[in-house]
DNA sequence: GAGGCTCCTAACCGATCGGTAAGTAATTCG
DNA sequence: CGAATTACTTACCGATCGGTTAGGAGCCTC
């Protein structure tokens, strides 16, 4: 048979897992984070992710319970890294620079890891529920709520418009930079702060 | 058979269409629009699109030689509307009004036109060749070198990245209301417009 | 009224998709 | 030693994809 490997003879809940099953996923995930980056979403087939891995489709399937789980996987684990590291350079700057920390740490960050940008890109495009468009710059309009100091916005809604303005721009920037590795997007990210805290001088 | 219908006797160039086929064509165009718009470049298969026509798979492909010859055609269809909307935006302003023109027609057009939208941002992310993402902001790059009175970017490299972040930013405000269709897409464009108006008032 | 053209249908094709079933070496454990 | 568990492989499944083939109904023309 080729059932899940149960929970090791104890019928309690908890999951523990092998050394090697922990290197698979792993790499399984490694993998996926290659091919889908590479290939789009939709030519990231079970067979070739298992090609790549140098297994079967069933070897995959054996670790995950099916590819939806297996793109769910590679997506938090890019996902986690990027919020990790964004949200270790706004708590290192004081809070009016914090929307510019977040700036320059989000385009810093897909810069170093283009593969991991393609990943995140193509599950928001392409993936079937990863993440709800309605809450993607939630988070971005918190932040310049909390910097009052530097960026004067006024209302909800023009905080929540400044918000989707980065963002998009942080987007394009990016996009621009995987079609052109040689655009310079460190001076991107000054330009985009620059005009952020030129807008409301007064 | 069910070849192409050749070309009418005559053995010469010219492709006349007959009445009926530029209707199914125009209908197919139209359906393919509504349906990658609906369900995404790859959920958009020949038999779902025959079916929405109320017509064969083979029929489909008895008036256009292949599904991409087809999608290609659609996103033409709206690619063309889109310019044409713009352009004319852009020729009614004043010099140094041309990239709040652009901003703005932009903007009205795809508010007015969501499936047009989706199925032109479904074709950049999904579409195999489309165009190339290396040309997207060129046109808004040149605009802006010809507006040099209200923007004032120095370099060549300063203008691209203008065009950039703004491009970016379009993107995702359209995003956004496709997201929230209540999202006031006017106000955000003149707060677009005023950011990048605000830039270099010196 | 026979032939030719347009516009279509029904049936089929090979490829590929995600996923399942059955079996099996290698390791661990009582 | 023998039983159980882990980590696989080979072979298969039904569904769906884009595309092809053969044929036929309806019209138009000589």
């Amino acid at each position: 048979m080729a059932t899940r490997p149960s929970k090791s003879s104890k019928s309690s809940e908890a999951r523990e897992l092998t050394l090697t099953e922990r290197a698979r996923r792993s790499q399984l995930i490694e993998v996926t984070v290659e091919l889908v980056a590479d290939r789009g979403y939709a030519d990231a087939s079970l067979a070739g992710i298992a090609e790549r891995a140098g297994i079967t489709k069933a070897a995959v399937l054996y670790h995950f319970e099916s590819k939806a789980a297996l793109v769910r996987a590679a997506h938090e684990h890019v996902l986690a890294q990027l919020v990790a590291h964004v949200v270790a350079a706004i708590e290192a700057a004081d809070a009016d620079q914090a929307p510019a920390a977040y700036i320059r740490a989000m385009i810093g960050h897909l810069r170093e890891h283009p593969r991991h940008t393609r990943m995140i890109t193509e599950a928001m495009t392409n993936g079937e529920g990863v993440y709800d468009p309605a809450e993607r710059w939630r988070p971005l309009a918190d932040l310049l709520g909390a910097a009052t100091r530097a960026v004067e916005t006024k209302t909800d809604l023009e905080r929540r418009t400044l918000a989707i303005i980065i963002g998009g721009a942080i987007d394009a920037i990016v996009s621009e930079q995987l079609a052109d590795p040689d655009y310079d997007t460190a001076a991107a990210a000054d330009q985009l702060v620059d005009l952020v805290y030129a807008d409301r001088p007064a």
